[in-house]
DNA sequence: CCTTGATCTCAAGATTACTTGAGATTGTAC
DNA sequence: GTACAATCTCAAGTAATCTTGAGATCAAGG
C-alpha cells in the first residue's frame, strides 16, 4: 500500500488547489476525482489528485465542460498513479487544441480588422459573422465556446 | 418616422440571425434588443437589430456573458440607428480583447510545451498552473472564461 | 472533558441562458 | 370564410456547476 500518512484531507486539497471544499466534493460526486475514506469516514485524497484538479481548473478556464474534461481524464490510468508520459499524452492533445483556438481567434481578428477598415454595415452578411457561425447552439443551458470539442491527441484528422 | 414597411417580424429576424424565436424574445426581455409593436401586438424589429444580434452571437461564442455584452452594447446610441463609427468604436475594443486572449493562449501554449519538455510532475506548483490561475472563481454559476472582462476601448490602462 | 474547527450527508437554492407548453389571438393563402 | 402558420403572454422546466444550510460526527488543543 501507498504511505497512508501522505494522503490528504479535503481541506488540504482545497488549500493547495484554490478550490472550495464543496467543489471538490462535487467533482468527486460526478466522477472527476476519487478518494478513499479514513475510519472516521473522512475523505482521503492521493497527492496526484492535486494535479488532476489543477488540470481541471485550467481546462475550465479554457471553456471546457466538466463532461469534456472527464472524457479527457479518462485516458489516465485508473489503478496506478499517472506518470509522466500519461500526463504528456494529455498535454499533447491540449496543445493541438490550443493551436486551433489561437488560429481561430487570429482569423476572427483579421476579419474584424477588415470590417473596421471597410466599415461595412451589414454585419449579418459580412465575413465576420460567418467566421463565428460554425459553433452554433448545442442544446439548452450555457453555451459552449470557441470550438466545440477538445482535440484528442489519439484521434487522427478525418 | 422610419419606413414602417422595412420593419421585421420576429420570425424574419430569427431566420436571418439563426437564433430561435424564443431566444430573441428572451434577449428583448433582458434588454439586449428592443422592438416596437404592430397594432396586432406583434413585435417589429428594426433592421439594425440583426447586426446587434450578430454581435451578440459572436461575443457569446467568445465566452462573454450576456451581462458583459449588454455593457458593451450600451455604448451604442439608444435613440438613433447606430452608424458606422458607432460600430467601429465597439469593434476596436473587441480587437484589443482578442489580442489579449491570443497572447494569453500563446503564453499558455508555451508553458505547456515547456511542461511536456521538462516532464515536471508537480503541475500544481509549475508555471503552467500559475499561468491559468488569475481568472479564479467569480461567485456561483457557470464559470467565466479566458480573461475576466471585456476590454473597453474607452478605458485606459490603469 | 470541553470547546472549536473540520468534516460528513442530504436536500435545496442560485445563476446563466434559454426552451417548452398551454391557451389565446392574428395573418395569410386558398 | 376557413384552415394553418405565426405570434402573443406567462409560467414552468432544463442544463451545467456549484453553494448554502441543517443537523450530526470527528479531531485536536488546553
Amino acid at each position: 500500500m501507498t504511505d497512508q500518512s501522505r494522503l490528504l484531507a479535503i481541506g488540504a486539497v482545497a488549500e493547495r488547489t484554490g478550490l472550495a471544499v464543496s467543489a471538490i466534493r462535487f467533482y468527486e460526486e460526478v466522477g472527476l476525482v476519487n478518494s478513499t475514506r479514513a475510519d472516521s469516514g473522512h475523505r482521503r485524497f492521493h497527492r496526484s489528485t492535486i494535479r488532476r484538479l489543477s488540470f481541471i481548473r485550467i481546462c475550465q478556464q479554457l471553456g471546457y465542460s466538466l463532461d469534456d474534461i472527464r472524457e479527457q481524464l479518462d485516458v489516465l490510468p485508473d489503478k496506478r498513479t499517472p506518470n509522466e508520459s500519461d500526463w504528456n499524452r494529455l498535454s499533447s492533445g491540449f496543445v493541438l487544441d490550443l493551436d486551433q483556438r489561437i488560429a481561430g481567434l487570429q482569423l476572427l481578428r483579421e476579419k474584424l480588422d477588415g470590417c473596421i477598415g471597410c466599415g461595412c454595415l451589414s454585419l449579418a452578411k459580412c465575413e465576420l459573422y460567418n467566421a463565428g457561425d460554425s459553433a452554433a447552439t448545442l442544446g439548452a443551458g450555457p453555451r459552449y465556446l470557441l470550438g466545440d470539442k477538445m482535440v484528442t491527441s489519439a484521434k487522427s484528422t478525418e
